[in-house]
DNA sequence: GCAAATATTTAGGGACGCCTAAATATTAAT
DNA sequence: ATTAATATTTAGGCGTCCCTAAATATTTGC
C-alpha cells in the first residue's frame, strides 16, 4: 500500500508531465517548488520512488513515470475527480471548495468503492470544474479544448474547465460571474497587459487578465 | 490536525472506557492488545498524547479520556459511523462491508463535509451495525441495547447491533440468517457449551454459539 | 510480608519523511 | 573554453511511530 506522501508525489509528476511528450522527465525543482518542499526531498524521494519501480529517475536529470507509476497517478485522478463529482453534485458544495476535500478521500484504498461511487454518481466523465475522469481502465480522453488566451476575438465559446484548480483563481472566477458552461466571447484584448474584456451569457461584461485567461479551458461552438 | 495514529489511538481508548465508569483509566496492555502493537509503543504514544492535553495519564496505571480527547474520539466515531450509513444505503454494502472503509474515510477533516453528509442522509441516529450516531455536539445515547445471551428463554426480541465490528462475525451472522432488524427468541439453551437454539423470524431454527451470542445486540419487544 | 508472576516503562535502534547547509553537476554567458 | 549561475545531490539532523530486550513497578499468592 503506497504511503499518502507517496502517492502525492506520483500525482504531481503527472500533473507536472501532462500534455507533455511520452515518459517526460520532472525537474527535481519543479517538483520541489509544485509541492512545496525542499529539492532535497524531492531527491530523497526520487530514489525511494525508483526503488519501488513507480519512476525511472536518472540523477541530475529528474523522474519520469513507469507504467507502474503511471498507473497508480490515474486511479488517483480518477478517484479524485469522482470525489469531486460526489462533493458537488450531492451534497452541494462550490466549485471552489471541492477540491481540497477530494485530495483527502482520493487516499481512501479501495478500489469496490470506487467501483461504487462511479456507478452511484451514473459514470460520470467530466468533473466540476471540466476535467475529464479516467474511466476505470485508466484511460483518459486528450483534452479538446483550449485556454480562453486561444480564442480569437467574436467568437462564442462555452467554459468547460480550467487548468489549475487552486482556489484562488475559483474563487475569482466564480466572483466575476463565470462558472462551467458559462457561454461567453471575447470582445477585445486590452492594450498593454492583454487583458480580455469579454462578454458573458450574451449580455453582461466583465474584464480578465491574461493570467486568468490562460487557465480557463473553453470549447468553441460549433 | 492531529495525525492518523494519534486519531485511532484515542478512538481506541474511547472503544475499552466505552460504558465503564468516568475517567476510567485504560491499560497500556489492554490498548496494546486491541491496536495490536507493542505495549512499549502504547507507552511511548500515551506520553505523547498526555502532552497534547489528549488525555490524563499517570504512568504505570493507564489512560483516560480528557474532555478534549473524549470531544475528538466521538467526532471519529460520528465520522464512522455516519460514512457506514452511506457506503450502506446509498452505495449498496453489505453490512459487513463497510467498517473497513469507513476506518479509513473517518480521517478526513472537513467539519462541513460532516455536517452535509449528516444531511444528505437524512440526519440517521443508528448505522448499519446498530450503533447509535453521535450527534454534532458529541451526545450519543446510552446503549439500551442488551447482549443475546441475557436474553430469557420464549422472549421475542429484535437484533439492534453487534458489539463488534469485525467482519469474521459480520459474515457469519449473515450466513446464518441473522441482520439487523431480524426478529428472534431462544427455544433452547443446550448443555455443555451454552449454544443457543434460536427461532428466527417466527419460522426458521439456527443455532448460535455462546461466544458469537454474547456479541449480538438485541432490544426486547414491548 | 515477601517471592513470583504480571504489567509497565526505559533503552536503544530502525524506517520514513522532512529540513538546512555544503558539495558537486550541469548549463549558460562571455 | 572557462567562469559564473543554476540545478541537484549528499551530509547531517530532527520528529513521529514503530520494534525488541532489559529494567523497574505493581499485584498476587502463599
Amino acid at each position: 500500500m503506497p504511503s499518502q506522501s507517496i502517492e502525492d508525489y506520483i500525482k504531481a509528476i503527472w500533473t507536472l508531465s501532462e500534455g507533455k511528450e511520452d515518459r517526460y522527465a520532472v525537474s527535481t525543482n519543479a517538483l520541489a517548488s509544485h509541492l512545496v518542499t525542499s529539492q532535497a526531498s524531492v531527491s530523497e524521494m526520487y530514489k525511494r520512488l525508483a526503488e519501488k519501480e513507480l519512476i525511472d529517475y536518472v540523477p541530475y536529470r529528474g523522474g519520469s513515470l513507469s507504467p507502474k507509476g503511471r498507473q497508480l497517478a490515474v486511479s488517483l485522478i480518477r478517484k479524485h475527480r469522482l470525489w469531486e463529482v460526489f462533493l458537488h453534485e450531492k451534497l452541494g458544495f462550490g466549485w471552489e471548495e471541492v477540491h481540497d476535500i477530494a485530495e483527502q478521500l482520493e487516499h481512501v484504498h479501495s478500489q469496490e468503492l470506487t467501483k461504487r461511487l462511479d456507478a452511484f454518481l451514473d459514470h460520470p466523465s467530466i468533473d466540476p470544474h471540466g476535467d475529464y475522469i479516467p474511466d476505470a481502465d485508466g484511460n483518459i480522453p486528450k483534452q479538446r479544448a483550449k485556454p480562453l488566451t486561444e480564442l480569437s476575438i467574436g467568437v462564442g465559446a462555452q467554459v468547460v474547465g480550467v487548468l489549475d484548480s487552486n482556489s484562488k483563481l475559483l474563487s475569482l472566477l466564480s466572483q466575476k460571474g463565470i462558472a462551467l458552461g458559462t457561454s461567453l466571447s471575447i470582445q477585445s484584448v486590452l492594450p498593454f497587459d492583454d487583458s480580455r474584456l469579454l462578454t458573458l451569457n450574451g449580455n453582461q461584461s466583465v474584464e480578465l487578465s491574461y493570467k486568468a485567461c490562460e487557465l480557463i479551458l473553453i470549447q468553441e461552438n460549433i
